[in-house]
DNA sequence: CGAATGACAAAACTTGAAATCTGTCAGCTG
DNA sequence: CAGCTGACAGATTTCAAGTTTTGTCATTCG
């Protein structure tokens, strides 16, 4: 019997986004890979050709999950005015498009929060792109003189690391609004005093 | 048959040292209140005799850990020195006793991490100690004119979620040194500059 | 001949009956 | 009689047997 698919051949991008789909309707822990090849009508060992194990495959969907936020990341990163703005606004995207998700559909959110725990690679990733996008405007904003840094990395880590509260999925349960805006809004305050340039002194 | 105990009569305090301790040798997964009853030589009913619940017996142990911290931050918090140096010495003190202990007995410190999780009220009142502090030594530096800010508690709040990576058990698996030291220094540098306040433009 | 299958072994999970634990309280004991 | 005990009911956890899942690979299919 063939339950052949109507979709063409059998490829990572087709796996991946019946995984996705799988992982959605049944949540990490009960989603199988003979699940994902079902929703597929192809059998399990056809999924291990192109994933070599269950935690690859899954690796794989967090970080198509991840990438999905980039270009809206670079296109305010790229955007128009001042650079110390343009800091505020990829910190602030990045925390409310994670917020927004967490609040329309906690259990999905939870469940890729959860596999992010695991998932040690495509998150590295992810938080190398989030970091390297931060350097180039502050970069920017330092040959500007708009803003103060001896070392654009090391500032843009800190500013990533400064707001790990408002981004991290871990810290999911404390993204209470409208608490959380208010804590966003005196965190910023004192990181945007921090990277403006000073007037020399008197 | 007596199994009575050398010393004296049952209270709370010797109740909290025996829960520690029998937390500390099977962990927070295995102890009962049968084990902790046995431990002092009492039947469990007596332990409720003193404790309602389990779960508040486990809130009382957690207490008194995070509270064992307070003199140490106290004692830098009305330390001498300029302002934003106490509290970048109230923050580093925090994390560093953390880390340290997480170090020195990652089992314990995890089964204490784990606990916090669960009990809330404790970790609150921690929260709020030393945020009272923070804002103590900031409201003081704003008197002194060594720091700026229009809401010394808002500015506490903001310094104590910047560093939440730093001291949130939560964020443990990033404790890994010296990269940790490095990401607090710059985390501090900015923060010390937001704080630190500006001279009037020219 | 490359892509896909499905039978298979080992590992990981599920299940439900037995054991243990929590929380109560009537009664004992010093 | 204040403090403690231990038997008890209901909730939770353990453990071993049974089931499912993962990952491999010899074989089939187009």
């Amino acid at each position: 019997m063939s339950t052949s698919n109507a979709s063409g051949p059998l490829t990572p991008e087709r796996i991946l986004e019946a995984a996705e789909e799988t992982l959605r309707r049944f949540g990490p822990a009960k989603t199988t890979v003979v699940d994902v090849a079902r929703a597929l009508g192809v059998s399990h060992g056809s999924v291990y050709r192109h994933f070599p194990t269950k935690a690859d495959l899954r690796d794989a969907v967090v970080d198509r999950w991840l990438q999905r936020m980039h270009p809206w990341l670079s296109a305010v990163a790229q955007g128009e005015g001042a650079a110390a703005e343009r800091v505020r606004l990829v910190l602030w995207t990045l925390a409310e498009m994670k917020w927004t998700q967490s609040q329309n559909d906690p259990e999905f959110f939870t469940a890729f929060a959860e596999l992010a725990e695991e998932a040690r690679t495509p998150v590295v990733a992810h938080v190398d792109f989030v970091v390297a996008q931060l350097t180039k405007v502050i970069a920017e904003g330092v040959a500007r003189g708009e803003i103060a840094s001896a070392d654009p990395r090391a500032t843009a880590l800190a500013v990533f690391d400064a707001t790990a509260k408002f981004h991290n999925p871990a810290a999911r349960s404390e993204w209470v609004r409208p608490a959380i805006d208010e804590a966003f809004a005196n965190v910023w305050t004192l990181l945007r005093d921090g990277l403006l340039p000073r007037p020399p002194a008197v």
